[in-house]
DNA sequence: TTGTTTTCCGGAACCACGTTCCGTATATTT
DNA sequence: AAATATACGGAACGTGGTTCCGGAAAACAA
């Protein structure tokens, strides 16, 4: 009891260093193997572009998941903060919120299957936990500003970026598909009163 | 040649009984380990229901794409004859194409992880393939009649048909997700003309 | 019926993938 | 340097799709 200022949690020894080293080489590895071939890659591949073995994967991320999660937990919070300075430069909440889900939209799509693991019930569990953790309270006050008078389509802001995040799904992959425009059909549907076409 | 009435094509026995039996076996047994565990059940599963082998299964079925397409086909064929039908009993066109549009999801819908596997890659092109030749040309009929005034959002039939297989993914799986609501939204925003919402 | 041919069946075997395990190697501490 | 905690590599396991092939069985011929 003579070094243990913290009760119970705290590791007695600090983390090694090459294991530091490796957690890093593992994050630039499965970025740049996912940007190449998908989220969908292979754990040995990833662990064959960092240069370690699949043990050491599982030691820094228990799963997949979470080594999924890991790679692009940045890129989720910054969209998460660029929902509230939309809301300011603007011109109406409305455009706020189009501009916000483009930018989910562009997230998702640059990012090759990353949708699709969203839905994924092994993969996307951890996904989707972050996902919505971060994302859907930022989407909730864009959604309040912009439907504060009209009322919208009644839908939550989980269905609204859970409706944004599986028109992705395949992006990119059918030209056939313009994710774009889909999206922002689907966007002024969720914007728009209920009544509508309504005969 | 002299039992050759039809040039090429035509085999030169005809299929065993045993053979016939068998894939009824496979279709029943496929259709009913569907609903219980979901499109996405291991062949071997589907292959002990029916009591044969695997090998059976691709005899009859290439690859597990083409099991699942053929256990759908009927309901896939039923779907496109109900369009044309629609437009005739529904009210107005858009009525049409929403009533219709809710039978594609109510399709899907009960069919555990339908929509997810038309994403597949592997599983999906077959299935996806097929439901695009059948479904696609009445989707364009009934969207052609619906938008004549308005003009609607731009999008094409098969944005909006895969518009709506997207937002079905994870469908009952997820409380929160009420699909429903969410593809009449995207409908809305298909109907409606493109400028909503432009400040 | 018996023999021959063609088709079909079963399930072991193969490959790819996520994950686990454990003997070995290395950093840190004494 | 010795001791100890920690991390590493990669073989091994379970599961899933698919292929292969020896044997069984149906169809046909006599």
């Amino acid at each position: 009891m003579t070094e243990s200022s913290e009760p119970g949690a705290g590791p007695r020894r600090a983390k090694r260093v090459d294991a530091f080293r490796n957690e890093q080489k593992l994050l630039d590895a499965a970025a740049s193997v996912f940007v190449e071939v998908g989220v969908d890659a292979p754990v040995r591949a990833v662990a064959a572009a960092a240069g370690v073995g699949v043990g050491t994967i599982y030691r820094h991320f228990p799963t997949r998941a979470d080594l999924v999660v890991a790679v692009y937990r940045h890129q989720v919070d910054m969209l998460a903060a660029a929902g509230p300075s939309l809301l300011a430069t603007s011109g109406s909440p409305d455009a706020a919120v189009r501009d916000w889900l483009d930018q989910f939209v562009d997230f998702l799509v640059t990012k090759h299957g990353l949708a699709a693991a969203l839905q994924d019930d092994k993969v996307g569990a951890a996904l989707h936990q972050h996902f919505v953790d971060h994302l859907v309270p930022v989407c909730a006050e864009l959604l309040a500003a912009a439907t504060k008078g009209s009322g919208g389509a009644g839908l939550t802001a989980y269905e609204v970026l859970r409706g944004v995040g599986n028109l992705c799904i395949g992006a990119g992959q059918d030209p056939m598909f313009d994710t774009r425009r889909v999206v922002r059909a689907y966007v002024s549907g969720v914007l728009i009163g209920e009544d509508v076409g309504r005969g």
